[in-house]
RNA sequence: GGCUCCAUGGUCAAGCGGUUAAGACAUCGCCCUUUCACGGCGGUAACACGGGUUCAAAUCCCGUUGGAGUCACCA
């Protein structure tokens, strides 16, 4: 150990400053490793996590590298854990660890075991989950690293490392805290033990063996060979308070709780010589990692393309989702489609197989980052939808109003056999082909408001007739007058050729495009009269159909109001 | 700026040295049709650029350009 360029190169001092440091940490990383064995698990499980900050703020980001995750480790009997990285103090926001447990939830994906869980069922055996209930783990191997001499207290102050940060930008070098600019590096036992005894704050820096000119070829799960420089800062290990670092936590965590695959935003790319470092300096197996491609997002402002953001895209934050009643499947199954090039085609092929069946690999995921596409994701969901027993969208229907629109919700769900009743119409069943009007929740309702609220004069436009006052009373009149509630669809229909033939528009749709000029119009502008009296709208799907699930009296009513 | 990743239609993408360069979404047209939707048929539309290597390059190599990520006591 005489390469680590160590003013305190005794290792009788460097025990002595390790007790300086941490005198009340008694326990030795041996003591952890015993505690946390290897995990037994089938071959080829994998053991993946997610690690969110407590922000509570998800975005489609978010789950759509959890669901790598989630699909990775389930796929062959693995464990899907939660860890919670909550030492940024800042960051956190209360309930946020239930809001993470809650969305993830309601979009089916469970964990085995992590942050949340009471361990009753004996399940967090490799926690705490919480790191900053880890801090004395975070400190038993600092501890030992400084005894090795591979780590050191810094009493540099954020003012001074900011200067030396200018100078370097300025003198275009590297910046950071290395080489000849890691001043603390070489204080002796005394300074150290002067400035903690005049209260001086510090910070535990790793003594970086990385060279300047080293080169490190990774193997990423997703992206491949990727060449990288070694790492040469003196990073922060812990911060002032004691607590660790995103990196240095990550590494103790992941090899304590036996991680084996690590799948991450690509955001975290750059910080894998940092990773490699502290692995191989702690002696750990570095788990296998995959950087995914970053969901991106088209920026009106600048024309191209950019990394989701939480601050500037609410709009993609899963919570809107939730708001708007997209359905979670369908939120999955898009996803997936991003994931994994050959899952849209798998799912066409087997339609009926659980999604959780297909054979997800990372060899499969994209390189370049995916533009989010809402009109992809709401064809999946027309068809995801319209996949749907009337009964289970009645139940995803009720519980996202109950939820979201407490208010109306009473009125929707009032006669559960018209709801019923207007969603087998909507949705085609007992037709040969279904419709695929459904997208999500919200405007499902929007679609269907004219079964309720239309007197109430909604918000909702109404479309106006193409023809004069007169026609349109005549017409409805008429309709009114010929009307009889047990007629099927071929007689009421015949009806509206009576009346189309009785002023003067063409019954015959052949005979009317032969010679248009002879007529005022056809029997589809009867049937939009009559539509848009009963509707208020001119497209909508078989009018006798509306007809018979909204009953005659609504019906009547509506047609006396249009004639008023 | 340094380092790294990426580059096939508007979007997501097949492609792995020889293809008429798939497919999906979007878009347009036609058909079906009382409107809408569904469905069917068809159209527009792509290998960023420049050099190599090779009989042959979207595919391999180099450069350029473009996009993205990252350079904290944040994760």
């Amino acid at each position: 150990m005489d390469n680590i360029n160590s003013s305190i190169n005794n290792s009788e001092d460097l025990k002595k400053l390790a007790d300086l440091l941490f005198p009340d940490v008694v326990n030795t990383p041996d003591f952890y490793e015993e505690k946390y064995p290897y995990r037994k698990l089938p071959s080829k499980a994998e053991v993946t996590r997610m690690a969110p900050s407590p922000t509570g703020f998800m975005h489609l980001g978010n789950l759509y590298s959890a669901l790598a995750d989630e699909r990775i480790a389930h796929k062959k009997g693995g464990v899907f854990y939660l860890r919670i990285e909550d030492t940024d103090e800042k960051r956190k926001v209360e309930g946020a660890v239930e809001t993470i447990i809650n969305v993830m939830k309601y979009f089916n994906i469970e964990f085995d075991e992590g942050a949340g869980f009471d361990g009753s069922a004996g399940n967090n055996v490799y926690g705490p989950y919480f790191q900053r209930q880890r801090v004395e783990i975070y400190h038993a191997y600092v501890k030992d690293l400084i005894t090795k001499g591979l780590a050191y207290p810094c009493f540099c102050t954020e003012e001074e490392l900011e200067k030396t940060r200018q100078q370097q930008d300025a003198d275009k070098i590297l910046t950071g805290y290395y080489g000849e600019y890691a001043t603390c590096r070489s204080l002796s036992f005394d300074e150290i033990q002067e400035n903690i005894k005049s209260g001086k704050e510090y910070v535990i820096r790793l003594r970086s063996q990385g060279s300047p000119d080293g080169e490190i070829i990774f193997k990423d799960s997703i992206k491949g060979e990727v060449k990288l420089p070694e790492n040469i800062h003196d990073i922060v290990l812990l911060k002032k308070d004691g607590v660790p670092t995103y990196h240095f936590a990550h590494a103790i965590d992941d090899h304590l709780m036996r991680t084996t695959m690590v799948i991450r935003g690509g955001e975290w790319l750059a910080s894998v010589p940092i990773h490699y470092e502290l692995f191989h300096i702690l002696g750990f197996k570095m788990p296998s990692y995959g950087h995914t491609a970053l969901l991106m997002k088209f920026d009106e402002e600048t024309g191209g393309k950019r990394k989701l953001s939480k601050r500037k895209d609410p709009e993609l934050s899963l919570d809107y989702y939730r708001k708007d009643g997209y359905h979670p499947y369908c939120m999955k199954v898009y996803l997936l489609t991003l994931l994994n090039s050959n899952f849209e085609e798998w799912h066409e092929k087997f339609p009926d197989k659980d999604i959780n069946e297909f054979p997800f690999s990372t060899s499969k995921m994209s390189q370049s980052g995916a533009l989010f596409d809402k009109d992809k994701l709401h064809n999946i969901c027309k068809n995801e939808l319209s996949a749907l027993s009337e009964y289970e969208m009645y139940d995803f229907l009720y519980d996202w109003a109950k939820e979201h629109e407490p208010g109306k919700c009473k009125m929707w769900f009032a006669d559960k056999e018209k709801m019923l009743g207007i969603l087998r119409l909507y949705m085609g069943i007992g037709m040969k082909r279904r419709r695929k009007d459904f997208i999500y929740a919200r405007q499902v309702f929007q679609l269907i408001s004219y079964f309720f609220d239309f007197e109430e004069d909604g918000q909702q436009e109404k479309d106006s007739f193409r023809f004069d006052n007169e026609t349109v009373k005549a017409v409805l009149n008429e309709y009114l007058a010929t009307y009889s509630h047990g007629d099927d669809n071929s007689a009421w229909f015949n009806k509206l050729k009576d009346i189309a033939d009785k002023f003067g528009f063409a019954s015959d749709m052949k005979a009317y495009k032969n010679e248009p000029e002879k007529y005022k119009g056809n029997v589809s502008d009867i049937a939009e009269i009559v539509r848009i009296a009963i509707t208020g709208r001119a497209n909508t799907p078989d009018l006798w159909a509306i007809v018979h699930v909204m009953g005659e009296e609504q019906m009547t009513g509506r047609i006396k109001e249009a004639i008023l």
